[in-house]
DNA sequence: ACTAGCCCCTGGGAGC
DNA sequence: TGCTCCCAGGGGCTAG
């Protein structure tokens, strides 16, 4: 599901409804998600922790807790969402397996997959809901979690500031693989994923097949451009929202209605009229104009 | 040290 | 209507 606009979305949901809660009781029916601590041991060592603050890092959620004397958080909560991942705040019924909504506008589908609620003292529940089960979830002291590869490996973050023209000119001078998967490789840079990065590179009139050390000077310029520019603005929309995403709300995104090559195949290119094609990459599907974009 | 390809899961949609 | 096949936004692991 979500990609670096979406965990942001999530992200900032989070910020503002939960900074300051405490967790009193944890709920999950799929112990296989939590990969640290141990199931057991998860819902003794999270109990009773304060909420201090939300981050993002690649498309981790990153949450900071404390207890309640520490004015510092010292544990962190880590949530990749993966595929189908959604963070919900509301209020659910869990009898007999069978997970209704007490409270909220979240009557949807999606409540049927929830497999983790936080519970939170001002009676609000944090729930994951994962249809595929491919979510991860790792808990631990704040220096345990910050050093764990899931984290270090992670490339710069596209949107900061201090991630600069050089900087993707330097990392994409290393890579020989086609430019597409390049950018949807988190260690090189973090949060692009199958949609954006086909967006990216229409944006960019560059072809996903293209080696990124073949991209000249100006190549590189447009597509470092494309990159800022599109995750910009789908941070703005709240994200897109194909066949599920939603925000913690669960109210779609907008930024589905803004893509102009992502499931387009057949579809006339914006620019051109040439129908967008569809390819696989690195077994995932690529879209582009076979005319502008050049290889 | 690379990469392609499979795998973790479940459901939706297309085609027959 | 129902069956089968292919597809899905992430990323870890393995075999070559």
């Amino acid at each position: 599901m979500p990609e670096l606009p979406e965990v942001q979305t999530i992200v900032d949901d989070l910020n503002k409804k939960i900074i300051g809660c405490k967790i009193t009781k944890v709920w999950f029916d799929v112990p296989k998600l939590i990969k640290k601590p141990n199931p057991k041991d998860f819902e003794k060592q999270i109990k009773d922790l304060k909420i201090s603050i939300v981050k993002r890092r690649g498309k981790n959620i990153l949450i900071y807790l404390k207890l309640p004397k520490e004015k510092k958080p010292s544990k962190l909560l880590l949530i990749h969402q993966k595929m189908t991942g959604h963070l919900l705040i509301g209020k659910w019924n869990v009898q007999n397996e069978v997970k209704s909504l007490i409270e909220g506008e979240l009557s949807e589908k999606v409540n049927n997959y929830i497999h983790l609620i936080l519970y939170l003292d001002n009676g609000q529940q944090i729930a994951l809901s994962d249809l595929r089960k491919f979510a991860k979830i790792l808990f631990g002291t704040k220096e345990e979690i910050e050093s764990l590869p899931d984290l270090m490996q992670i490339g710069p973050e596209p949107l900061e500031r201090k991630f600069m023209f050089s900087d993707f000119v330097n990392l994409m001078s290393l890579q020989k693989r086609k430019i597409k998967q390049v950018l949807m490789d988190f260690k090189v840079i973090s949060g692009i994923g199958n949609i954006y990065s086909d967006e990216i590179l229409y944006q960019a009139k560059i072809h996903p097949f293209k080696p990124a050390n073949k991209l000249t000077e100006k190549e590189l310029n447009e597509v470092f451009l494309a990159i800022k520019n599109i995750l910009g603005k789908a941070v703005r929309m709240r994200g897109t929202s194909i066949s599920d995403f939603r925000g913690t709300d669960g109210k779609p995104g907008n930024y589905a209605r803004a893509l102009l090559v992502y499931q387009k195949e057949d579809k006339p290119c914006k620019r051109c009229q040439t129908l967008i094609k569809r390819v696989k990459v690195g077994g995932r599907s690529a879209h582009y104009c076979p005319k502008c974009q050049k290889l």
